[in-house]
DNA sequence: GCAGATAATCTGTAATACAGATTGTCTGCT
DNA sequence: AGCAGACAATCTGTATTACAGATTATCTGC
């Protein structure tokens, strides 16, 4: 094999790609009541933590196309997990917000979540978990930023309504 | 905020999700020309590694369904990258076994991929970047190994075939 | 030689991604 | 005020992909 590819030990898109897949089956399963299931819960959290003014910013937040957000955001509200509450600032807008319900579930939910994450890591010792982690963070790092304050408007709209 | 979930910062389904979805986005890009493109490059260089005795354990490796296994080997035989060979030990099995041509492809494409792994893992600083890999093996780890040498075997049929 | 298991394949169905058009709204310009 | 261009959400249709179930060829053990 010498000089040849290797096998896939050292193959950088296959490893991402073995520990995203087997984190996606195990957290659809622990989320299998969640409406939307695992993606639900990303975008109820998404509208907990009030970090996207509109529809199509928790879109490009959370890597999915504009029109999906359409169907899934239509399925937790009639879950009851979230409510569509127009942007009195810009009526284009539609804030996507938790409901107590939502909060609730999403607690609970974030519970399961961690436990999945934990025995995923669990191959990793000691403080190389959480280095793990931060090294995730620097390789997201730069490509998100809140400059202008659309969290806190946000999140602001949504203790209101409650 | 306080007690309530935070952002997205110490969400590991998310950040696992970012940066394996850049990776396949960016990847995508590099392998365009590549017939079907990611996920053919993964069984190419299956192929040439020798690592499963039949396609279903090749997609088991890369994590696909047995039935997309079918038609993506089509889609390589049909532009000649790999060959379906029966196993003469079994004939139930198809050995996929890439072609020279295949082989050439390969090591052009994984030059491509791992020039789009090096612009992923930037961020991270020295050795880091080796470090993360090794953590990603380790989180893979256990789950695969190949006790019946099934690798040699089928790779010693490749080479016999060239 | 037969029963049960396994590999590849085919078929159909459901989930998902995504491009393009449409509607309501905003902004800036005149 | 009125208009042009931009933007957000939505709807529609289409392509891709995932996956369950049946089918055929083959193997194994009895």
């Amino acid at each position: 094999m010498d000089g040849l590819p290797a096998g896939f030990e050292s193959n950088f898109s296959w490893l991402i790609g073995q520990v995203f897949h087997a984190h996606v089956t195990e957290s659809q399963r622990a989320l299998e009541d969640f409406p939307a299931s695992q993606r639900g819960y990303m975008v109820v959290q998404a509208a907990v933590s009030g970090c996207a003014r509109n529809q199509l910013e928790m879109s490009k937040i959370l890597g999915l196309d504009r029109t999906v957000m359409v169907y899934l955001v239509d399925e937790l509200v009639k879950a009851g997990l979230v409510e569509r509450v127009p942007d009195p600032a810009d009526r284009r807008n539609r804030l996507i917000v938790a409901t107590e319900e939502g909060r609730a579930r999403l607690l609970d939910a974030t519970e399961r979540v961690a436990q999945v994450d934990e025995r995923l890591l669990a191959p990793l010792q000691g403080a190389d978990r959480e280095r793990f982690r931060e090294m995730l963070r620097q390789l997201v790092g730069h490509r998100h930023d809140d400059p202008h304050g659309a969290c806190a408007r946000a999140a602001a709209i949504a203790d209101g309504g409650k």
